[in-house]
DNA sequence: TCCCTAATCTTTACATCGTAAAGATCAAAT
DNA sequence: ATTTGATCTTTACGATGTAAAGATTAGGGA
């Protein structure tokens, strides 16, 4: 609020003046003129979904409005709505969108280990990458209250997210890890692991972690940090005589 | 937004009539009748913090809003902004207060502590707790990316915070950690803590761990999972030949 | 081919919100 | 007793989400 944008509501203006009535100019425009702004869009969910993106880039999660996103878009404010139902409804198709890039994001990330630390650290490091690399988008995903998972996309996304976790999770324990039932060890561990990773971007991401990193020996990186935090010891004094 | 509150803005109603202006009755009231709100509240800002508090356990973030704020003292809608700034500010005057009521939570959790291992898991259960019971304070904490942690109140009452649990961490270690300077694994044990719980807390909070919870042994409370992951080793497979 | 229906998009309207600015009221110092 | 400054209210404005009604067009059946 307050900001003082200088912007018409429709950036594609009024095509005919109503009133008026000028009976001479046909709609339909003739032909071999470039087509500027049908009145049927064609795409526009996906196009909304894009500017959507674009929005959260430039003015992040609290400028991510219907309207904005609209006037991005190029049509008129309410055009959304009829799409996506609400702002819940726009919150959770990016969300859902954020999903599935986080999760191949994800899938491509211990391409390149070769050894077995590196391909341990692979995930996580990926996940914090992700979440630095786009901000807003993990703030759509993990931040926002005004999400709806009973809608097929974003549930299908973050489940699969979900089930890519738990995998990794049984990997690492060398062990397959049933899709119905969890030991408490089980649950543990894949509990620990996803607290850990979205426990330290949430901090990150909210600058918290700036008290520690300032403190810690010059340079010292939150990818190094998170290396750290994730192989030593949970417990108990460092290794020592 | 869409709620049809049928509510008038003001809860105190205009005082007197200022055009019809009926000269007789004195603004002063006659002394010996209830003090109906007068015009000088006195203690405003902790009322509005008290009413603030209501509202947000009442109707959660969503809800709070400057003019629910005002609604629920009694006052105008513009009166919270006098002091208070504007929302960022009330939010972050809210937050300290949380962060008050959350050291205080800390500071007494160890008290029925026997056992070191009972002690051990008695901040983050804690912490946990506090979070379970203040869900909407937890999300003003957490979760709102309008803090300004420039105001003293806020800034004091998260560095205590931190501060306790910098020393929970040394007292695990078994060691002095100094205000001004970490090692990397001192860095790493202080943000692997932090990163557990409040990742763990969230997660939590946002219903996220009910795919796990369900999949676990019948009647497995968070409580229970959150011991499990915070004692079971971190890597490699559970105990056993 | 023509028309009709339904989907798509725009206009208009309204309640609510944050915030600014100006006016009213009162406590306290001078 | 008067003045001054703090406190609180009124009024106003632009922005937002959402509902409802109107305009436009695609697509299918006659």
């Amino acid at each position: 609020m307050g900001k003082s944008e200088i912007r018409t509501e429709t950036a594609r203006g009024a095509r005919t003046p109503k009133k008026p009535s000028a009976p001479a100019r046909p709609a339909r425009r003739p032909a071999s003129v470039k087509p500027e702004a049908p009145y049927h869009h064609g795409a526009l969910r996906e196009a909304l979904l894009r500017a959507a993106e674009r929005v959260l880039e430039r003015d992040g999660l609290a400028g991510l409005t219907l309207r904005a996103v609209a006037r991005e878009a190029g049509v008129s404010h309410a055009a959304p709505t009829h799409h996506f139902g609400d702002l819940t409804g726009l919150l959770s198709e990016l969300a859902a969108v954020g999903f599935r890039q986080f999760n191949a994001a994800m899938a491509s990330s211990s391409d390149t280990a070769t050894t077995p630390l590196e391909h341990a650290l692979a995930r996580p490091k990926a996940y914090v990458a992700y979440a630095q690399a786009h901000p807003g988008m993990y703030g759509i995903m993990f931040r926002t209250e005004r999400l709806d998972y009973s809608r097929p996309s974003l549930h299908e996304a973050a489940e699969a997210s979900f089930a890519g976790l738990t995998n990794a999770v049984g990997m690492m324990r060398q062990e397959q890890i049933s899709g119905d039932a969890l030991t408490l060890n089980q649950g543990a561990a894949i509990a620990r692991a996803w607290s850990m990773v979205h426990g330290f971007t949430m901090l990150l991401l909210d600058g918290r972690l700036e008290d520690i990193l300032g403190r810690l020996p010059e340079g010292t990186t939150p990818e190094r940090l998170l290396e750290a935090m994730l192989m030593s010891p949970v417990t108990g004094k460092p290794p020592g005589p």
